[in-house]
DNA sequence: AGTATATTAGAGGATATATTCTAATTAATC
DNA sequence: GATTAATTAGAATATATCCTCTAATATACT
């Protein structure tokens, strides 16, 4: 019933997010989305209450879809070694969705959730750090347990490090498979040292 | 001669950098400029010719200042054992200079490095990007020479691997001086492995 | 003291962009 | 085929903020 619409909300959401990750978030415009995207600016708005939620949908879209492929990964870590292995979901993720991946990881999480955005929008952000953080007390409990600095350690070696790796070559290209191996064997350093 | 200023150049660019840290970019408005550092708005066009302009010289600053530190370290490293060592610039910078690196940290060049700013400031940003290249490059061939992706895992080590250490605790807190020996030890193994 | 000059001071115009609003379109349902 | 509902379509308005402009002010030099 009603007139169908010329493009889904998915669709919309990643034209969006090719937007920011191009742009970035200051310059992702009403206008700027609308153009690219091919819909009127109307269109967006009878979807959308306002930029604000706009650009909160790109960051949460983009963050939940890479948060359950790590929070899958991290579950299985269960050695140092599997550790290692699972640290990979970054660079993966960075290759199979690259303007996500720019979108989480060239700009602050803050310039997407505004002050401006709708509380149910911040609320799904909210959720998402909390389950990260559980995420990460697990697997440190299981990594390193007794040591007084495993979460801290496992933060800075299962997020921080395949995070700068790869940042070293988004947003303009796509990180290459081999840092892979170069990953790992940070990871492993990082935790067994 | 001429009534004195009653804020320095320098002093004005910090305190538009403490909001670009807390506000990221978009919201380094003239007006929020002008209130933290106390001066109004027509004082801080007397000095610098467009936003576009100040934005990009908050970023400028903090990269002259982080590179030149980076480089000195990065040329003493004549060894994977040295090299560990000099990869601590970024951590420590991160520590004395907290606002300066959530810029330089959090953001994209290009959201400070506009297309509106001045040839003058784009001409300043090519030229540390080239120099940070050259130095990449001398420190790649000494550190692994014949290794074909020796810029590659370089640049993952020394830049990628502690910018991604910081960026767990920036913005909000200050990287704790323990993560040092998580650093060193991560870009031992990925250049050693 | 008087003059020249650099800077402060902030109100006002110009511009960009978010948002609203009315009408036109299109498909499903009766 | 008429009716209804969802969506397109884009012009018009509201708002934010950049930047300009005129006047006032404070120091150094003569």
């Amino acid at each position: 019933m009603g007139r169908p619409a010329q493009i889904s909300h998915e669709d919309l959401i990643a034209a969006a997010a090719l937007v920011a990750a191009r742009l970035g978030p200051a310059k992702t415009t009403i206008a700027a989305v609308s153009k690219a995207a091919g819909v009127p600016t109307g269109s967006i708005y009878h979807r959308l209450p306002s930029r604000d939620a706009l650009l909160a949908e790109i960051w949460l879209t983009a963050a939940e879809r890479f948060q359950a492929m790590a929070l899958a990964a991290f579950a299985t870590a269960n050695s140092i070694e599997a550790a290692a292995e699972a640290a990979l979901v970054t660079p993966r993720f960075a290759r199979a969705h690259h303007a996500q991946a720019v979108v989480l990881n060239s700009h602050r999480r803050e310039e997407f959730i505004t002050a401006g955005a709708p509380e149910e929008y911040r609320a799904r952000a909210v959720k998402l750090a909390a389950e990260l953080r559980e995420a990460m007390a697990n697997t440190a409990a299981r990594l390193l347990p007794g040591d007084p600095r495993g979460k801290e350690r496992t933060a800075v070696a299962l997020i921080g490090i395949p995070l700068g790796a790869v940042r070293v070559f988004l947003p303009q290209a796509v990180p290459p498979q081999e840092i892979d191996a170069d990953i790992a064997a940070a990871v492993r350093a990082a935790l067994r040292h």
